[in-house]
DNA sequence: GATGAATGAGTCTTCATTCAT
DNA sequence: AATGAATGAAGACTCATTCAT
């Protein structure tokens, strides 16, 4: 029965999303051509429909994708018991964000910037960015709360607030190595501190 | 030799990148067609193509005047003497691209995450964006430096590290603004305080 | 040598005639896919081929059988001995066409302006329809004999031009009931009757 | 000013239609694409859609332009005072028919079949098919009127029964001429004049 | 015999750009 | 200088047909 199965459904979803990225990553979202992904896939056109019906849905799933695997990187560093401290947070944060941004071979840093450019226009993009980005203000929020109980940060600061700037830091850091670079997670994280330490005349402890 | 005088052509060119920004804002950079932005100006075809030979070289002259104007807005602030005090400088800049980013009932916010979603895969806008990038990661080296010299900030920290934490945190505060706001220039400078203070059980002095 | 039983054979070809029915009713010739009869006929592409080498061939046999089965309407009603009086035999014959536009709660009325609007780009359609309009015509020509015997009819008219008019009447009488309706077999064969009565000042007998 | 004139513009339009029902009549409606119409008209794609904005557009403004034409064939016909009588109308119509049907060296007569098997999914087409057909009707239904006022025809009839008659006749005769021919306008006078001359042994008077 | 995933030529349509006027 | 009709290459998508299983 040549229905195919659903291992071999998904590998080939995959396919030809990891070949929409290639193309992305390369040429951007809209200078892609259909015929571009078909050729990276190594497919044909009509399989290419078969399993995405429009190039829409075909870059809502390629966004889809990539949030999903950021998670991946980023889930156990927010779950992380004890919460790391500020730096050091930021530090592998950062550094998360730095090798997801690398993977295999392409620059996927990008891939943030361009569904932000795309997501204004395209509503599906636009509710991935924003769940997203609201999931990880929420986090922030819950781990400043454990570094206040901590001692870590000031605690009669707003956490709300606080997250919002960190999460800030965070996107202007994909954007700012992305375009210019010169900042690894290690200049972030020592930057970082010495905003924390700013108040204190002297190095705690 | 132009046979108009250079203020008719100047008046000219800014008729058409203004029109063409309120496309922009409102359809996408790749969404909106040649044909939207003769329309919008209220020009021919032959009239643009007179004074910006193809659809790239407008996009480049676009954002251009999108930087120059930004910048109308925030050298004042850099540029302050004796420099604003941190939470001060922060809630000045965020307030200064929140403005900007309504001026003319458009949303020029994400004008900003249009072009570095096109910078990727046009060089001279890439271009524009990181020059422009650079020179405020300079400008704020220099306060950061005036902060260390008053005593804002820790003196021992690295400022160029310190500026580009700073760098990150306007830029990222640019995308969170565009993607899901909740954060104002009041909220972004109490966050920021929040940190600042942080190693300081109770506030200094 | 088929590997199942010719009634099998035949129950299979069936099948998918009556589904291609079922959707040349609803969306036209060229608008009905290939994948819309394999659905409709709860088949797989390949069992459809297996019958039916191409959407041409499928489409001959479709207009083949629903001529067949018009045939099966109309056959008794010319064969009638004696003959039917002129407007009795209208009246048997805009019923028969009537009942068989609606079978199976299809409208089969406009598979005839289907088939002649094939007809002129495919000749094998062509074909169906010629000889079948022809057969018609010589049919009719043996009725206008039998009642120019019988005096229903003027015997001194050419029974063959008669014919002609008979049955331009007929396919007209299949386009108004699709396109427009308002003529019933009852109205029809109430004018028919008024022109028939035409010459008589007075109603015979 | 290069604003094309008015009748310019209807030129080119005319152009386009004319390109159209030569390649219509040729292949058929869904058989001929845009390119053949393109070629045909030895324009190029962009200038077709500059003046029909989809295939489906020029398919109508096709069979509105057929309809037109064919009225300035039959409207004197229709409007001669006194009105012909049957027999010579019938004559005068399915000449007219038949003349329309062979303009220009193309077998216009396909395109009332094509327009019939096109109206029942396209409901523009429909519409225009639909609306012609019930002007013909009552026109029709006119003409039966003075024909009884006369005494042409039994005066006790139902006028509008008769019209529905000839109208199915006349549509019919279209059909018979397309599709196995042998109909010409004066057979089907003679015909016709057959079946009025049937109830009176003697002609009248 | 039967399946349905895969193919790819062909379709309609758009749009940056040019050039006769 | 200015116009806007015209161009045609390139794009997204469809669908009759095949063939490995």
């Amino acid at each position: 029965m040549p229905k195919i199965s659903e291992e071999k459904r998904q590998a080939r979803r995959d396919q030809i999303l990891a070949a929409s990225w290639r193309c992305f990553a390369r040429r951007g979202l809209h200078t892609t051509s259909m015929e571009d992904i078909v050729r990276e896939a190594n497919l044909s056109f009509g399989a290419v429909y078969l399993y995405y019906k429009s190039k829409d849905e075909l870059i809502q799933a390629a966004f889809s994708m990539a949030f999903e695997a950021m998670q991946a990187f980023l889930a156990p560093i927010f779950a992380k018991e004890p919460a790391y401290a500020p730096a050091v947070f930021v530090r592998k944060v950062t550094t998360a964000l730095t090798e997801y941004a690398h993977r295999d071979q392409l620059n996927f840093g990008v891939s943030f910037l361009m569904g932000w450019g795309e997501a204004e226009f395209n509503p599906k993009v636009k509710d991935l960015v924003s769940v997203g980005q609201k999931v990880y203000r929420e986090a922030l929020t819950a781990v400043v709360r454990k570094w206040q109980q901590r001692g870590d940060i000031a605690p009669e600061a707003n956490p709300e607030n606080i997250a919002k700037v960190m999460l800030s830091f965070f996107l202007g850091f994909i954007v700012q190595s992305a375009m210019i670079g010169g900042i690894s997670p290690e200049t972030a994280a020592k930057g970082f501190e010495g905003i924390l330490s700013s108040a204190a005349p002297a190095p705690r402890r």
